[in-house]
DNA sequence: AATTAACAGACATTATTTAGACAGTATATT
DNA sequence: AATATACTGTCTAAATAATGTCTGTTAATT
């Protein structure tokens, strides 16, 4: 026999709705009806708490203020209009401070330190710890440095140990995720002030690891270059179609893998094929070396370290200059 | 009513298979029944219950009203009308919560600018603009509205403009790539607290498009798990490898492609072989439902839209929990 | 015989309530 | 600057209700 009174509608909860929807534990909501008289919910017939949508508005509202540094007493009684005010008022105001003002402290450590703490994240699959560790090490590093002295002998490391045996696949596949997504987000999270150059990064067709070609866009980025990145598993046509359309002075195209790909070879002439004949193709990548005839074909410019690259990226633009 | 014969139709559903597709014990489907008249099936000749469709999407509404927050004798006679209101303002309410953060207040501007922008920035084949737009619609949206309102039908839609030819693949190059640095900097850039929970992220072989791993683990993320993410071209030896190692509980596979591949369905079951039976396994991507009959076979979750992803959650911390 | 389910009751766990205590932090006072 | 005070989130305890799970036992089916 269920004795419930206390028909529930739509818009009677009880605490743990509440909880769950403004964030707030349990105890916190009932310490603040309480200590403050926030709020003060229905009762039902069993002497639970039953809040309506009002109280949960009013205690996601007192939520806010205290966390932008309001006293929960000093609040606690306001009506739900002042708290909205009062609230919008306080967020603007914190969030005009700069984001970057919670800088992490800048690690001392070398080149080394910063290996020995990507390679122990990586061997313990910790994509976070790798990730903060790649954060330090390019605040601290700075970018070039970070790709060239850090990504490089880190990424051949693990790879070479994967082949030993001595780590598994997937400690390489956490730690190609886990660098792509951090240069991904150099690459695009910060806009670039207007500028005519423009590079079009790509893996072709069958590089899924590649992080080569990443590691030029970062590159080419901090020369001032624009770049169109179109990530991993793109065709010749697309890649030539992405130039197009964007009118970019330079094709880079990163190659890890170092088997000898017929297919490989054929992409690499029809990329040629499909492009204007000024536009410069840049390859780069540990497995770029084995097409080295290829690339003499289609007159491509092998990166070997990134150090290169500047030297190709003022030449195109001396060129297109003079035109 | 006229005492319909016991013709076994599609529609009636013995307990175990009601059980089995509600997620609930035949235990707590009968209690709910004796209890709270929650629902009345009918019966066979032999007094058996016999459950209908609505019987089924009732039970399922009433344990994901119970997951988030509700008690079972408050909502267990609402019409399904009434229950499917309750749990979609309970669950986006829930979900708009920025789990850690002080909440944004909410932008004026819709999911549909949102989606504009995007769109724009990606037949543009800029990336850097898309990264923004995604940044502000996260920060305005929240995380979860983020990934389930914007970037599914963004994603959608763009691979059918690409089927249509109104759009090149290296638009979805761009957006695919664009987007993953996005959600892998979600994942991975901010720690988390410690918590026991893990799960593996991963999308197969053959996956190389995939996002809804990467979503996946966001979700994962913003609901307090650790996630360790593989990325994409993991074999199920080194899934089972990385769950094992790092002693999670959940292992979730994204795929997309819709192609009946039967090496993935060996992957499905190598991974199943390799796992210790209480760890789960979850699926989810559009290209899932391909795989139905596999996903029975190993007992795998399928997870069709995120908000699903937290009664699993839910239910996993429990069972642990007792153990 | 073995399996499955129904049934009623018992049991264990969890959620909620109350009042109070505690610890860390912020504020005020000396 | 050091100390005292107030504030505030969290935790404890016992009591009660709600709820999930597990007994047996019986019946039907394979």
């Amino acid at each position: 026999m269920a004795t419930r009174q206390t028909k529930v509608t739509e818009n009677q909860h009880p605490i743990q709705v509440v909880s769950r929807r403004t964030g707030l534990t349990a105890d916190v909501i009932r310490a603040w009806e309480r200590r403050y008289n926030a709020i003060k919910p229905l009762r039902a017939s069993n002497s639970r708490r039953l809040y309506n949508d009002n109280d949960v508005e009013k205690l996601i509202l007192l939520r806010r203020a205290t966390s932008v540094g309001r006293r929960i007493g000093d609040v606690a009684t306001l009506s739900i209009k002042q708290l909205r005010k009062l609230v919008d008022t306080d967020e603007s105001a914190v969030s005009k401070l700069p984001i970057h003002a919670i800088q992490q402290r800048p690690s001392t450590g070398s080149v080394m330190e910063y290996f020995d703490e990507c390679l122990d994240a990586i061997t313990r699959l910790n994509n976070e710890d790798l990730y903060r560790s790649l954060s330090e090490a390019s605040t601290s590093l700075g970018i070039l440095f970070l790709l060239e002295d850090l990504l490089r002998p880190l990424l051949a490391h693990v790879r070479d140990e994967c082949r030993r045996g001595a780590l598994r696949d997937a400690h390489y596949s956490v730690a190609v995720h886990t660098i792509r997504g951090f240069l991904t987000n150099l690459v695009t999270s910060e806009p670039l002030l207007e500028t005519d150059y423009k590079i079009v990064c790509a893996s072709p067709s069958g590089q899924v690891h590649d992080l080569s070609a990443l590691r030029l866009a970062v590159a080419a980025k901090s020369n001032g270059w624009q770049v169109v990145s179109l990530g991993i598993d793109s065709t010749a046509d697309e890649i030539a179609y992405a130039q197009e359309q964007t009118q970019a002075q330079l094709v880079a195209l990163g190659i890890t893998r170092p088997t000898d790909d017929p297919l490989l070879a054929n992409q690499f002439r029809k990329l040629r094929a499909n492009l204007n004949d000024q536009i410069e193709i840049a390859i780069t990548g540990s497995g770029a070396a084995a097409y080295f005839d290829i690339l003499q074909e289609i007159h491509a410019n092998y990166i070997q370290t990134i150090s290169e690259l500047p030297l190709l990226l003022d030449r195109i633009k001396q060129i297109s200059r003079i035109k």
